[in-house]
Order: C-alpha cells, then sequence, then structure tokens
DNA sequence: CCTATTTCAGAATAAATATTCCAAAATAGG
DNA sequence: CCTATTTTGGAATATTTATTCTGAAATAGG
C-alpha cells in the first residue's frame, strides 16, 4: 500500500556493477553511480545500502553472471581439453576486444581490495574456488577419457590453468598482441597435452 | 646561498613508495604520504611535484630496485633452467611472507591505473619489455646450453614465463597455500624441461 | 655579520566526497 | 476518494581531499 519504484533493481545494480568493474572502488563516487544506474541518490541509498555495500553486491553479481557463462561456454563441447582452451580463449578475445579494456572485475577487486576487506575476501574465495572446482572436474574428466594425458594431479594441473587465467587478465592490460596471448593459450594446452 | 634540505630525498620517496605499494594511489591520501615520507607537505610539494607525480617516481623507483634485485639474485647461478626457478621461487616466497601482503606494487599499478593512465602504461610497458628481454636472455642461453630442452621460441617461452609470474602474484593475494604456488613453480619448470 | 634565497611548519582554501534529511509525489488497500 | 506508507528529487551537511599561501627559520656566500 504504498508507491512503487520507478526502476529495476537488476538494470540499476548493471549499471554500477559497469563502473565499479571500470574504475575500481576507490576512483568511484557516488555520483557516478548515481549517473551509471539511472536512479536517485536517495533509492540508491534505500535499496542498496551505502557504497561498500553496493560494491559487494556488484561483484556478487558479477561473479554470478560469469560462472554462468562459463558454463554455458562449455556446455555443448565434448572434449574436455577444448573445454579449457574454450575457457582460455574466451578471456582472451574479451580482453583483445573490450574497447574500454576493463580486464577481470574479480581480478581488479582482488588487488585492489585484498588482504584488508574482509568482505572482498569471501567473494574472490569463494569465486576461486568455484573456479577450481570447474577445472579440476574438466581435467578429471579429460584425463579418464585420455584427452588429457598430463600424469599430475587435476588439482595441480587446476591451480597451473587458474594460474596462467590470472597471468592473461594481467598481460591482457597492458598493450597485448594478439599472438602473444594466443601463444600463451597454446603453451598451457601443450601441458595438458 | 639558502637553507638545506632536513630530509634525505631517497629516504622520503622510500615512504612514499611504500604506501602506494600498499594502498594504491586513490586510496592513499596527501596526509598518509606526509606521514609515511616523514617531511612537510610544502616540501613534498617542493621536491616531488603533485600527487600524481610523485606516484610515477614511486614506481619508477620500485621497478629499478626489482630489475636490480632480480638481476643480482640470479648472477651466481650458473645453471638457466635454475635462473629461472630462482625467479619464481623468490617471487612466491615474497608473496608468502610479506605480512602486509602488498603483492608487487608494478602489477598492482598495472590493475589499477591502465588503461587510462598514459604515463603508468609507460612505466609498465617498459617494466614488462626489460623483464621479457631477461628471461628471453636466459631461455635463450638454456636451449644453447642443453638445460632448457622445450624447443619453442625463447620469446614465446619468455612470454608463458611471465604469465606464470603474473599469475602467482593474483594467486597470492587471495590465502594462497605453499604447496599450491610451489607446485605451479615446478609445472613451470615442467614446461621448459 | 649581512642578505639573498631556500626550506619549513602549519593555517587556509576550494573542491569533492559520502551520507542524511525533508518535503513533495505516487500509489495500494480500505 | 482517503490515507498510510513508500519512493523520489534534490538541497543540506559534515568530512575529507589536494593544493596553495604566508610568514618564520635556516644557511651559504659576500
Amino acid at each position: 500500500m504504498a508507491r512503487n519504484k520507478e526502476f529495476i533493481k537488476e538494470k540499476a545494480l548493471e549499471g554500477a556493477m559497469n563502473t565499479f568493474w571500470k574504475k575500481g572502488y576507490h576512483d568511484t563516487s557516488m555520483q557516478d553511480l548515481v549517473d551509471s544506474m539511472g536512479i536517485n541518490r536517495a533509492s540508491l541509498y534505500d535499496t542498496f545500502g551505502d557504497k561498500h555495500h553496493l560494491y559487494l553486491q556488484s561483484l556478487e553479481s558479477y561473479r554470478d553472471i560469469n560462472q554462468c557463462t562459463l558454463r554455458q561456454l562449455i556446455e555443448n563441447e565434448t572434449i574436455s581439453s577444448e573445454k579449457i582452451r574454450k575457457i582460455l580463449t574466451h578471456l582472451v578475445t574479451e580482453s583483445l576486444t573490450d574497447s574500454e579494456n576493463k580486464g577481470c572485475f574479480m581480478t581488479n577487486a582482488t588487488l585492489e581490495m585484498l588482504p584488508h576487506d574482509e568482505d572482498v575476501v569471501n567473494v574472490v574465495c569463494d569465486n576461486l574456488i568455484n573456479m577450481k572446482s570447474l577445472l579440476t572436474e574438466i581435467i578429471k574428466e579429460g584425463q579418464a577419457k585420455g584427452e588429457i594425458q598430463n600424469p599430475a594431479s587435476p588439482e595441480s594441473l587446476a591451480d597451473f590453468v587458474q594460474c596462467n587465467l590470472g597471468g592473461l587478465r594481467i598481460l591482457g592490460k597492458a598493450r597485448p598482441t594478439t599472438q602473444q596471448l594466443f601463444g600463451i593459450i597454446d603453451m598451457v594446452m601443450m601441458v595438458l597435452r
């Protein structure tokens, strides 16, 4: 029995996510958020809480979207090693084509907010664990089917792939060349064999 | 024919470097810098220019110190592949032992300031090029001596190692385990063979 | 010992910041 | 149509910010 919101929460959150993604936490002002979310100051505080709480919700939203995108990306691929390649290629392609070159919000958040922000630590570690278990699963399956012949443990190989995903994110920020990034992918794939 | 400075420029710059390293550019206030550098506001502006200029000098200083440390680290090692291992191990050890877990200033700067800050782009790319040529040199030498048997081009292998150095920096921030990071080193060394 | 010049200490400034407040607008249920 | 309740717009507030200014302190060279 009252007035209705004039905006869609998810749309507004998407605006916040893009701004935090592009500018990071400390360089984003509430004014930036008011602009990019397309809602009023009071509505912002009322619906999302303060800046830090909104940042957390943005990061969690990014994590969910990303996990979902990745799983969709590989669901129709039958060869396990090719699943890994698709994940790596997806990241590299994103790095090379994003005109704003924002990188990965999760990685950006890791380097900006860790180790001091406990809340962000939780989201980042949660994401890292999810990602690792996805990779481990794929690798385990690949070893069983003989598509991945490296005899190291699936966990170790997953760590290795995850390390390279992070490294590609960094290199992707610093005027990378296409061949440089795809060369690294080939090298990683060679390791899995 | 005038008053002398009451501080040592290099010492003051070291204080600034540590603060920017720990907190990043945007979360560091001039007050933080006045405190950590142990000098007066007016002296700071007079000697180092504004905040951005001071940041640049701090980053350049970090780059120089780091390059120097790395070259010293490997100068007494005769086996090329072991030089690479020493570089990787040095980074991991630093990540695991730094009580503040600051990570690498250069990597932090890359994710915080790129792609928009042209001045930082220059320092970062310069450092990346230096690092790559160091790695390439070592790998080329190792291949010639048969200590590195992977037949890929030294440049590609250098890219690969550099990618993993970056990845380790990220993983090193998020509650890593010792075995996880050293496991990745073993995997990278296995690739070089 | 002067004095020209630089450094220093901290107050002053002006802009940006995150957050709160208040009154007007909207609306769902009676 | 009321009215209780929520949302909204934007002004208000109180910090914090980077930078500049002013005048006193120090000192090297004459």
